[in-house]
DNA sequence: TTGTATGCGTTATCAG
DNA sequence: CTGATAACGCATACAA
């Protein structure tokens, strides 16, 4: 309870003065041999511990990662996201600090607003939910890192290629012989803050299911399609609204044997609404979902355009590290990949 | 980028002392409106914001909670205490450090040293990994808090009743009917870090299945039973072990027609060797889970032990931040919750 | 009502 | 090889 042992402490224990001290800890300066003995001894007896405040204030370095969550708790994307983070921070020495808005733009300009008093040595965002706030960081002159949505200059970007990953999962739909495909997600319609001309992650997924009925020669019929803003991975998509969507599309016009769906969330949902209409997956349907989240715990296992989630928060974190000249922002893009499970099969005549 | 303005710059810009600039900040001592109106523009123009390392030091309080996190990437559990510690952490102006062992104990005595050096308020673990290294962190005079997991003395603890929830769960399936009633879960046996004779999660939830069986005059079979130690939710438990365990004890000696399942990620197992099988659930067979994390979105969505998550990290954040006499240690128990869903039914005849 | 001085625990610079 | 000493940015006790 009393007070932690300072370098002052040590010093008076092992009869030196503060400079020894911290000499024989950071191992640079000259120290004899035998002083050296001595002052080692009084940590060990001490119990003394580095004082990072300290030390941080003096170095106006606090070598930490503020970490700004979209939602952690909706979308296990978000939790292998700050893993990779972590473990990449931890792997350079820094610590990090989480904070998380719950989707709520106020909340996440807080977390900016406290990252920025506890002088952060830099922020990532995954997924920031006001374009404000990363001006706001960007503004305050550190690094910031944007995952998955470029929401303004000034700052690194962790990109994913969704449309390649869709293009691959509506191919092996085609290649199993299936014409007639259906496309479940989130609305690419609705705005979101971004900066660029670039497609957001629900657009890429949406062309990428188009372009795979179009360059096949087959329609992409809005009759297939149910795209809304509340299939987003960003809203509390529940299995509910993948369920209600599934339902939607085979109650509709026309009869899909194979569905790309915007995420795992909602294709669990959808794997429902299939369960309670006796359909067999992949029987009767086949279905291809998105991040590879739930699908290896889904019911049968899905198959599933994975994103590589950890790497994405790794390569933010060496964004945010790696020396750069002042107005050279670098974007990595990384790739997504088909993982085959039991969800997808022939289709059947 | 220049280094962010100071106190001495607002001073500065607004002509008055460094002690003036603070009594505006903290709105205590007597100012002047005019000197007031003067201070706060010039913190406005040089956009100043409090340095949080070097009020920490000055204060010796970094108003910071260490979270020590047994693997935040298998078991959506883990983000979810996550997400409630964060919460009441900020409605208490605290900031938390997250720190990920993915089960492995220098990992987290790693993440204890960094938390002591930054001098953090207190320290979280949501299950420690190795008894040790929560004595360490209780030695070194802060708050400790353990979830789940009695690992040391002289500290909090936050429990969850995961008893009752077993047997609230075997009684709904007796009331259907049921008479051969499986278990498959975490080995009870393993040597858990734990300093007292309460039982541990595993052996509340068997002993729950053992006690309601034989309350109901039925025998608590061998063969109904699956344990084991990559049963339990902090290995990589992936659904695999869950239908593996199903596989088996489909093919055992006694054919059960419900199993209570030791936590949603290997019920989710069991629900793929069922349906791998052609078997119907509920129709040939009922299926309870724990710890509602994935149950809402399996299919069918599965009937569950539900433990207050959220709750749980609130509970331990309030319990860190509490004044508390030396030497008075709590312990708060929560209770769980069935929640049913889609995946238990009557016995067939 | 305002200003000056001191210390929180470190690290780094400069002498000795 | 070792020891004073200043400074990091802030808060506070004490003076004015």
């Amino acid at each position: 309870m009393s007070r932690p042992p300072t370098i002052k402490d040590v010093a008076a224990l092992s009869e030196v003065s503060l400079a020894t001290v911290t000499r024989v800890i950071h191992g640079n300066g000259p120290v004899a041999v035998e002083t050296r003995r001595r002052v080692e001894q009084a940590i060990r007896d001490t119990g003394y511990r580095v004082n990072f405040v300290a030390r941080d204030l003096r170095l106006s370095d606090t070598r930490t990662i503020g970490h700004i969550l979209h939602a952690i708790t909706q979308n296990p994307f978000f939790a292998e996201v700050a893993l990779g983070v972590e473990d990449e921070a931890h792997a350079h020495g820094h610590n990090v600090f989480i904070y998380n808005v719950q989707g709520r733009a106020e909340r996440e300009a807080e977390g900016v607003k406290t990252f920025l008093n506890r002088r952060v040595s830099s922020i990532i965002f995954t997924t920031a939910a006001a374009q404000e706030n990363v001006v706001q960081a960007v503004e305050a002159g550190l690094p910031v890192v944007q995952v998955e949505r470029r929401a303004a200059v000034g700052a690194h970007t962790v990109l994913v290629d969704n449309y390649t990953g869709a293009r691959r999962a509506m191919q092996h739909l085609l290649d199993l012989g299936h014409r007639m495909i259906g496309y479940i997600g989130g609305d690419p319609g609705r705005s979101d803050p971004r900066v660029s001309g670039e497609l957001t992650v629900e657009e890429q997924r949406v062309a990428g299911w188009r372009d795979g009925l179009r360059d096949a020669g087959l329609a992409a019929d809005a009759d297939l399609l149910r795209v809304g803003p509340y299939l987003s991975f960003e809203h509390d998509a529940f299995g509910g609204e993948g369920a209600r969507a599934m339902h939607d599309l085979l109650d509709g016009g026309k009869l899909p044997t194979a569905v790309l769906v915007g995420s795992d969330i909602l294709a669990a949902g959808a794997l429902q609404a299939l369960y309670a209409r006796g359909l067999h997956v992949p029987d009767d349907m086949s279905l291809i979902g998105f991040d590879d989240t739930l699908a290896a715990h889904l019911t049968p296992a899905l198959s599933t355009v994975a994103l590589p989630m950890r790497e994405i928060g790794r390569a933010a974190v060496r964004l945010a590290l790696e020396p750069h000249e002042d107005g050279d922002f670098k974007t990595v893009t990384l790739s997504s990949d088909l993982y085959l499970r039991h969800s997808t099969g022939p289709l059947r005549r």
